[in-house]
RNA sequence: GCCCCCUUCGUCUAGGGGCCCAGGACACAGCCCUUUCAAGGCUGCGACGAGGGUUCGAAUCCCUCAGGGGGCGCCA
């Protein structure tokens, strides 16, 4: 029963979900899926200055946009509730209540000011800078008599004389000296609980049998082994992922750009592209492949081939590899994805509400497009009728030989069989009549169509703009 | 300053003693295909951080150095 695997991703409300931690959620949430296990999400908001309820909904927003859904967590509940950190303070306090009980933790008097200027000596003499026991060893008497006066305090753990080992799954042994470390807060002085305090206490709760998360969080791990040992809980598995870099090799954050998921919801990034990206950036399977669908994810996911090296988030990698994704997708799925672009970048065009016409659109700019936002100039050149865009374009459409095979073809059009063979015999026609072939011949045709020298295949072109208009263009 | 992690083409990476004078992908360049632009195909460009070991043999194992990153908070 205990051996069920158990994950967890654990934000902080205090902004987007950005995609490091998209990655973080992912790598959990595959592993849960992949071993028939269960994924849980908890929001850790005991930094009551800066989280705020919109970034929560912005968070679970996004997590289902990706498909990372959750079995235990905000909105689903599950038996290891609440999953909100500020509602677990009890909890937490009668955690640390047991640990001073039983002598692993104790109150410190220390004032901020005091601290802050012990830190300034160490640094000052070299030292590495940790809290030096002071309160460690007042008196009983005295503690309870200053507890009892209502004087401030924390609470801080003992912090013993040993070395600690992490056997990290994607890491290896890892190991962290004695004295490297003072005895640090679980507590603080308005009784609300410190980040390494509630992730073990909630991790050892909610029963998490392995924590996969980033490097930043590796150091971290030192304190919670410290916690899990006083508190005499078995701690998970751990494994820590990398960190995903910006172009200049430092930690992914705003200022390299767009790095919030729902950023590239927007900018007509698909989910499944952006999960394949993200899991490719600091995993693989051992071999060449590049393109995997969700479900291939799934199957082929392994935790011990996380990669220990860090990477540079290539938004141009993204891109081609979001194209190779649209690409592969049946128009029928692919229609409903664009559309909303297509009306945005063309509000008042009416054909745009005919499914027939509509499908034929996104059937002809699908290979043009690597984004969804792609799709809005794409359709616009076809849809609206643009003079020449350039002197090249302009002469290649003014000569009298255009102008006969134009006349040609207006004629040739108006009576032909409007199907793609019949168009198709129509341009021949008109390209016999005016003695034009080859690139003389499509290339006036379709500038006289649509104005531009390049863009997407003519027949379909004329498919999606009808008969009418065509002629009508011809006629201009 | 102290602690921890990392180091293969510009970027993502394969590789784990001989299969590697290092393979794939993005980007870039050229060619092919093609009525255009894309897409696709082919070719090219391009890397084992440095120095010492170990070994018949090292990108792969060991040591040192260097570089990069992360952490060191009453943030998470």
């Amino acid at each position: 029963m205990s051996q069920q695997v158990r994950v967890r991703f654990a934000p902080s409300p205090t902004g987007y979900l950005h995609v490091g931690g998209a990655r973080t959620a992912l790598f959990n949430w595959l592993y849960a899926r992949k071993t028939g296990g269960k994924f849980i999400l908890r929001i850790e908001d005991t930094d009551v200055e800066r989280s705020t309820q919109e970034s929560v909904d912005g968070l679970l927003r996004d997590m289902k946009w990706l498909g990372l859904t959750w079995d235990e967590g905000p909105e689903v509940g599950g038996p290891h509730g609440p999953y909100y950190q500020s509602q677990r303070l009890h909890i937490y306090q009668e955690y640390a209540r047991r640990l001073v009980a039983n002598g692993a933790a104790y109150p410190c008097f220390c004032s901020e000011e005091e601290l802050e200027a012990k830190r300034q000596k160490a640094e000052e003499e070299h030292r590495s800078v940790h809290y030096d026991g002071t309160c460690r060893r007042l008196s009983k008497e005295e503690v309870d008599r200053r507890v009892a006066a209502g004087e401030p305090h924390v609470i801080r753990v003992k912090v013993p004389e040993k070395d600690y080992v992490l056997e990290d799954l994607v890491r290896g042994r890892v190991e962290w000296k004695a004295e490297t470390l003072g005895d640090f807060i679980i507590l603080r002085s308005s009784g609300m609980p410190v980040y390494n305090f509630c992730v073990v206490v909630d991790d050892a709760d909610m029963q998490i049998s392995h924590v996969v998360r980033a490097e930043e969080h590796l150091t971290n791990t030192h304190r919670q082994l410290i916690l899990y040992e006083a508190l005499g809980i078995k701690p998970p598995v751990f494994g820590h992922a990398s960190l995903i870099l910006g172009e200049d090799k430092s930690k992914l954050s705003k200022r390299h750009g767009a790095t919030a998921v729902g950023q590239y919801a927007i900018d007509g990034f698909l989910r499944e592209a952006l999960i394949n990206f993200l899991a490719l950036l600091g995993w693989n399977e051992g071999n060449d492949r590049e393109i995997y669908s969700v479900e291939e994810l799934i199957e082929c996911f392994a935790l011990e081939r996380i990669s220990k090296s860090p990477g540079v988030f290539d938004h141009n990698k993204l891109i081609w590899m979001n194209g190779q994704h649209l690409r592969a997708l049946p128009v029928e799925k692919l229609v409903p994805l664009v559309e909303p672009f297509l009306k945005n970048a063309l509000p008042d065009d009416r054909r745009l509400d005919n499914p027939e016409i509509l499908r034929k659109l996104v059937e002809l700019i699908q290979i043009k497009m690597n984004v969804l936002t792609d799709a809005g100039p794409v359709a616009e050149s076809v849809l609206r009728a643009s003079p020449p865009e350039n002197e090249e374009a302009a002469a290649m459409i003014a000569t009298d030989k255009s102008k006969a095979l134009f006349a040609a073809l207006a004629e040739e059009f108006a009576k032909c069989e409007w199907v793609r063979d019949g168009y198709n015999a129509a341009i021949k026609a008109a390209g016999k009549t005016a003695e034009a072939k080859g690139k003389d011949l499509f290339m006036p045709i379709r500038v006289k169509i649509t104005g531009s020298c390049h863009g997407p295949e003519l027949v379909g072109i004329l498919d999606v703009l009808g008969r009418d208009e065509v002629i009508n263009r011809l006629k201009s």
